[in-house]
DNA sequence: ACTTATTAGTTGGTTTTGTAACTAACAACG
DNA sequence: CGTTGTTAGTTACAAAACCAACTAATAAGT
């Protein structure tokens, strides 16, 4: 197809499989894994991505603010700030500002936000049982290593 | 916190770590691996992923169908028809209706469109290189593997 | 004190995505 | 043929994400 001049680094396709490489491969994978995990809250509760994320970073970690959220979940401001406000509405969490800086909101889970937690959480138990399943032991860790690494956890 | 029946299976988030659940582990590891490359496609020739995703198609695989790229890169056919009338105002691709059925419509990259390719392929090359270059081969070839079975591929 | 910066969080407007309904071409079957 | 079904691709409208400008509270510098 193309003319190969003898000097230059060759920038063929031949070495290159698009399957291969790591950013596309790792959204496909992310993709098709949030994908199901994804069906239970959102069928049950109507949660967006960032809604579970808030909720479990609340659950699982107790109550902090939402730039907290935002520092651990690597979510912007807007993002933790629309979701807040949806769970709010579902009654799921209470807000108080902080009395030593009004600035800050501490989140709260309410009675019916752990209750949801507490049942998403019995779901992504099993959901991670299920896909590591796939994997030896030693796969597994290795794997959450590799990813960790790239995510720059 | 909660009391605890002794029979139930236990709920807590004890034995939970957000951090290592899979979907929120791959999430975060996509993003950050695809926010790094994003920048070449963005910055240089202002194209969105899925635009990026059909130019490799299409540079890799050869020309093909829109129907053919939504298959291959599991992508919905209004985002790959919105990627190639985005492609084609670029003038990276020409589009032709296939005699023998004229629903179909073979996208072939122009001479434009090969370059970026080219270029792009590069820097997805390098950038490769630079992601695997901190992992062992074992353990590169192992991350690939488990992530083409997520992916289901 | 008073001006200037920073920080937590929200809001508004634009872009991008997702969903469903649509057109156009073909195929199958009576 | 003519109806019905299916497939490739587009379009329209709603939902969501992105970015920038905004408020309100505090901190820092003068």
């Amino acid at each position: 197809m193309q003319k190969k001049e003898p000097d230059m680094p060759e920038d063929t396709s031949a070495d290159f499989d698009l399957r291969r490489f790591l950013p596309y491969l790792l959204n496909l994978a992310a993709e098709e894994s949030s994908a199901s995990f994804q069906k239970y809250y959102k069928d049950r509760y109507g949660m967006l991505r960032t809604e579970w994320r808030v909720l479990f970073h609340l659950g699982r970690y107790g109550a902090m603010t939402a730039k907290e959220i935002c520092d651990r979940a690597r979510l912007h401001k807007t993002k933790v700030s629309r979701a807040v406000a949806a769970l709010q509405a579902k009654r799921f969490l209470t807000r108080s500002t902080r009395a030593d800086d009004r600035r800050h909101e501490t989140l709260d889970l309410t009675v019916q936000g752990r209750t949801a937690y507490a049942d998403l959480l019995a779901e992504a138990k099993r959901f991670d049982r299920a896909l590591m399943s796939d994997f030896s032991q030693e796969e597994a860790i290795l794997l959450r290593q590799a990813l960790v690494r790239i995510a720059k956890l």
